[in-house]
Order: C-alpha cells, then sequence, then structure tokens
DNA sequence: CAACCGTGGAT
DNA sequence: TATCCAAGGTT
C-alpha cells in the first residue's frame, strides 16, 4: 500500500468533512440500537434506500425489539418482506432474531466475531454493525467503497475477483482512523452512493477530484473492473389457477432456490413458451388432473417478469372443479379466495392477483 | 467458487 | 427494449 501513501494522507478527513454537510438523514442513523442497525443493513443489501424505506419503517414498527421478531412465525416475516426481494434475508433475519433470543438472552452481539455468526451477516454487514453500533475498528467494503477506492487509487484488480477481495480489503482496513470507524465508515459509503457514483458522478464538484487517479487519467467510467457477467435465462411458467367453490390451491415452495417458502399455484415449467393446447399433453398437467373433471374459465396473456439472472415468461390459467381430489390436497393447500392476501407471494404472484380483472372468473 | 438469489429505477 | 446494478450472502 506504500505507493498510495500520498493520496491516503487526507482521505479520511476529507470524506469525513464532506460527510458533515452532505448527509442524508436516514432513520438507521438516528440510533445506536443495534439491532435497528442490523435490520437496517440486512434490508439495503442489494437495495437501493428509497426501495428500503418503507419496508426498515414497518419493521421497526411492528417488531421494535429483536424479541418480537423472534416470535413471530417466518411466514409472518415473509410477507412483511413480500416485494422487496432476495427472500433468504428474510428467512435468515428471522432465523438470526431466534438465534439472539435463544443464545444471547436476547441481547444484540457486540463483537465483529459473534456478529458475523449471525445468519444473513456476512463481512460487510458484521462490519457495519461492528462500527456503527459499536464504534469497532472494521472498515467496511460494500459496492460504494470498491468503486470509490477503485477509481480514486486506480486500482484496476476486478472487484469481484478473489485477488480483488483481498486488495481492496487490506486498503480499505488501512484507511479506517482510529476511534473513528462509525463516522468514517458512514461516510464513505455515503459519498459512493451521492458522489462518486456508478454513472456520471459528480466530479466537477468532487473535492477528490484533484488527487483522484481516475479522473486524471480519464478512466472514471472504466471502473471499478469486474470480471464475470451474469447470463440471463429464459424460464417459462404455466401456473394452474384451480378453483372449488370459493377456495383454490395453493402451492408452498419449499424447495431449495427461488422465493423459498413463499406460495404460489400448481405449476408447471416448460422449455418454451406454451399453447394451452399442447400444455394439457403436458405430463404434470395430466397428473394433476387424472381422475378429476375440469373447465379452463380463463387464460391470461404471456406476461414477461424480469430478475436479475432470469427472463419469465408466465401464463395463469384459471381452471374450476367440482371438489379437490385428495390427491390435490396432498400436494397443495386449499385457501379460502378471501385468506389469499395473508400469504406470502412472490411479487409475479402478487402482480397478477391485484389486478382485479384476472381475480373475476374466480367468483363467476 | 461460480452460480444462485428479486425487485425496481436509471439510462 | 435491453442492460446495468443497488448498503451482499450462501452454497
Amino acid at each position: 500500500m506504500e505507493k498510495f501513501i500520498d493520496q491516503c494522507e487526507d482521505f479520511p478527513r476529507e470524506l469525513i468533512r464532506w460527510y458533515s454537510s452532505n448527509r442524508r438523514n436516514l432513520p438507521w442513523r438516528d440510533t445506536n440500537d443495534p439491532y435497528k442497525i442490523w435490520l437496517s443493513e440486512i434490508i439495503l443489501q442489494q437495495t437501493r434506500v428509497a426501495q428500503g424505506m418503507d419496508y426498515y419503517n414497518k419493521f421497526v414498527s411492528k417488531y421494535p425489539k429483536v424479541n418480537d421478531l423472534a416470535a413471530a412465525t417466518e411466514e409472518e416475516v415473509l410477507k412483511d418482506w413480500q416485494g422487496l426481494g432476495y427472500y433468504s434475508r428474510a428467512r435468515n433475519l428471522h432465523h438470526s432474531a431466534k438465534m439472539i433470543v435463544e443464545e444471547h438472552s436476547g441481547e444484540f452481539p457486540d463483537e465483529y466475531n459473534s456478529i458475523i455468526k449471525l445468519k444473513g451477516v456476512g463481512e460487510y454487514t458484521a462490519a457495519a454493525i461492528a462500527s456503527f453500533a459499536f464504534n469497532q475498528d472494521y472498515a467496511v467494503l460494500d459496492g460504494n467503497v470498491f468503486r470509490l477506492l477503485s477509481r480514486f487509487f486506480g486500482i484496476k484488480t476486478p472487484i469481484d475477483s478473489t485477488q480483488g477481495k483481498k486488495e481492496f480489503s487490506k486498503l480499505a482496513q488501512s484507511l479506517v482512523p482510529k476511534d473513528d470507524a462509525a463516522t468514517y465508515n458512514q461516510a464513505i459509503m455515503e459519498f459512493g452512493a451521492l458522489q462518486c457514483t456508478p454513472v456520471n458522478p459528480d466530479c466537477s464538484s468532487c473535492p477528490l477530484q484533484s488527487k483522484c487517479f481516475a479522473y486524471e487519467h480519464d478512466i472514471i467510467k472504466d471502473l471499478p473492473l469486474k470480471e464475470k457477467k451474469v447470463k440471463v435465462q429464459d424460464r417459462f411458467l404455466n401456473y394452474l389457477i384451480i378453483q372449488s367453490s370459493d377456495q383454490l390451491l395453493l402451492n408452498k415452495r419449499t424447495q431449495e432456490g427461488i422465493w423459498k417458502n413463499l406460495f404460489d399455484f400448481p405449476l408447471i415449467e416448460s422449455s418454451s413458451s406454451l399453447k394451452y393446447l399442447e400444455l394439457e399433453k403436458n405430463k404434470d398437467f395430466i397428473s394433476i388432473f387424472k381422475e378429476t373433471d375440469f373447465s379452463l374459465e380463463a387464460e391470461s396473456d404471456e406476461r414477461k417478469h424480469l430478475l436479475s439472472h432470469r427472463r419469465l415468461y408466465c401464463k395463469f390459467y384459471h381452471f374450476k372443479v367440482d371438489e379437490f381430489s385428495t390427491d390435490l390436497l396432498s400436494k397443495y393447500r386449499a385457501v379460502p379466495v378471501s385468506e389469499l392476501p395473508q400469504y406470502p407471494v412472490p411479487k409475479l404472484i402478487e402482480n397478477y392477483l391485484g389486478e382485479e380483472t384476472n381475480l373475476l372468473s374466480l367468483f363467476k
């Protein structure tokens, strides 16, 4: 790190100075409660402040203490998390709340090495909690910090490589001012979020401009470097909404993977977009309706739903049956339409159910 | 350790 | 419309 010494000199102080006059007032900055800081950090993982704000307020008000969260059911917590995505965060949050109650007597762990043992808490989040709540000297290394360090010091090691993690981590830690990690960590992240943004950073007003390597060499837009890029796969989902009188069948997604422990409908996945006449020949379709008279009531257009790593093409089919077979009831849960809103569902399902015209056939 | 895990805003 | 990617973590 010797080659950076000249640049390092005023770096932390400059950031803290900038922070003192440019910081946003965010609710999780008004507290030293490690529980609330933890909540905010989990919510904000890979999530913008604007998107997470309402969820943070809801969780703090509904679950003011860690015991309240631990006392809830996972299903309730998932329902509260609905729409925020990355649902393992909610499952881990709930799991860790119970850990804290059972293994720490409800007292939030106050040391980095204990904090990082919580499920869903990795190096970044442990450093954030340890520094914000307990002012311990751990450097946070998130996307903002990677970007700022990469540009300011001109580091071209890919930030998503093992080497990059080591290199940036060492540099980040060397920059943390002793006894002021809390303020400094907030400052460097806020600077990345507001000033040194991924696209169109405001270099013209940047207090670090004169010492910024990337600005000097006009490579701001090239840094930070990443080596991996996600390939997006297409998936084709055919949802069967099967109704008997005022009830329909829900599927709890208990398997590992996307939307685990959320609910959706009986699902037939296909390798391409299917017409109904093709769907009808599908082995799983036949298996679902064997020995059951059914009638197709309605069919949606194909709807596209985008995930970070998938393009989903979804169709919904409404069916009516006289009664659910015991076979169906062993695989699915019969739920009165009126009770649908209490089940946690993926955004895709929430969107569909939210369009009332899609529900008309359920009441015919 | 590469792949997986959501959603929404910006460009 | 397509792509990027945001206060990452787990397997």
